[in-house]
DNA sequence: ATCTATTTATAATC
DNA sequence: TGATTATAAATAGAT
């Protein structure tokens, strides 16, 4: 899809090899996005890059997922009582540890509710509250997303100016220059150092 | 892509969705496919049909990919990743109550995020992925809005149901004992019953 | 399943 | 990296 047809194999080029990795990472993240809402279905997407970064994407929890998954093809493994180690479980300081992962999974299930996930116990009133909580997040996060562009572009409005004052020191000194040397014949005009800073912007 | 634009919902005409179900999810493998080939990348994919049929890719062992996701994550998903015992850990309660303590952390700032707060340090990459993560969110809370509504409505049917029935039953008896009292005179018609169970509905 | 009209994704290029 | 653009692919709706 694109300017060329494009052979099944590895790219061999890395810097364009990096750069379809991050096309095609997005879009595939995309995708597995819409289909988990345009058809209901549970997906869970994990993509390793050859350097080691971690993308993912997951519709509902995506332990829940692979142990679905695992369910099915009848190959158990990995349990996941997270919490509760009896092994190593002892008085004194452990007291605190159990606040900790008290905490912990309030937090956990916390999140988990902000995920859509989890939701079975939990009535009208509190779902509500919780799709409200996810809309005022989504909306800051938007405006944060503006403002980290508007951010961005007036970064370059400086770096604009800051090359116009540039160009005008240039085009002066250029004056002088020509202007001292009176004997030259003119080779180049003041315009000739404008070209690399067009002006639209 | 296709003959019209599609909204990012959940499209409600079964037929419709299980044929994009099914197109798209061939879609989604193919594309996983070529990611893992073209960029040399790791990718596992779980599709759960909402029927429940199982749909997988994993350019390498499915098993190894998950383990180096649960292994790598570091700022943890939603999961119990996060009080999972890292595998790393040598020493005794100390460390694993520092550990707890940057779990109980990391997962606070997780929600603060979510919240769309403390949002300053995070590149468009992760404002991005946080706004999918929300919508995804937000989508899963109303389609479970939709199912407590609808749940509501068929107990509120159902009892209405019941009573219906007690209803006849109750004017059968009314009509027995009426028909068996030839001498009592009337006082109350059978339809004063039904007042109390008007039919709309 | 098959067939298009369109929409999307993205390869090449800057 | 980020835009732009020409083209390849995916796919919605119809058959």
């Amino acid at each position: 899809m694109g300017r060329g047809k494009v052979e099944l194999k590895r790219i061999e080029n890395p810097t364009s090899r990096q750069v379809t990795f991050s096309k095609r990472r997005n879009g595939l993240l995309k995708k597995a996005f819409e289909l988990s809402v345009l058809c209901d279905a549970e997906v869970a997407l994990i993509i390793l890059s050859p350097s080691g970064k971690i993308y993912q994407f997951a519709s509902h929890d995506i332990n829940r997922t692979i142990a679905m998954y695992r369910n099915q093809v009848s190959l158990p493994e990995s349990n996941n009582s997270s919490f509760r180690r009896p092994t190593t479980m002892k008085f004194g300081s452990d007291n605190e540890n159990e606040e900790l992962r008290r905490s912990i999974d309030n937090l956990d299930r916390r999140l988990k509710n902000l995920a859509g996930e989890e939701l079975d116990m939990l009535g009208m009133q509190e779902l509500k509250q919780l799709e409200r909580q996810l809309k005022t997040g989504v909306e800051r996060i938007r405006s944060q997303i503006g403002r980290v562009v508007s951010e961005n572009i007036s970064s370059l409005k400086r770096k604009h100016k800051a090359l116009q004052e540039e160009n005008s020191r240039l085009q002066k000194r250029f004056h002088e220059l020509h202007c001292a040397d009176h004997a030259s014949s003119r080779i180049l005009g003041p315009n000739a150092y404008m070209q690399f800073f067009p002006s639209e912007f």
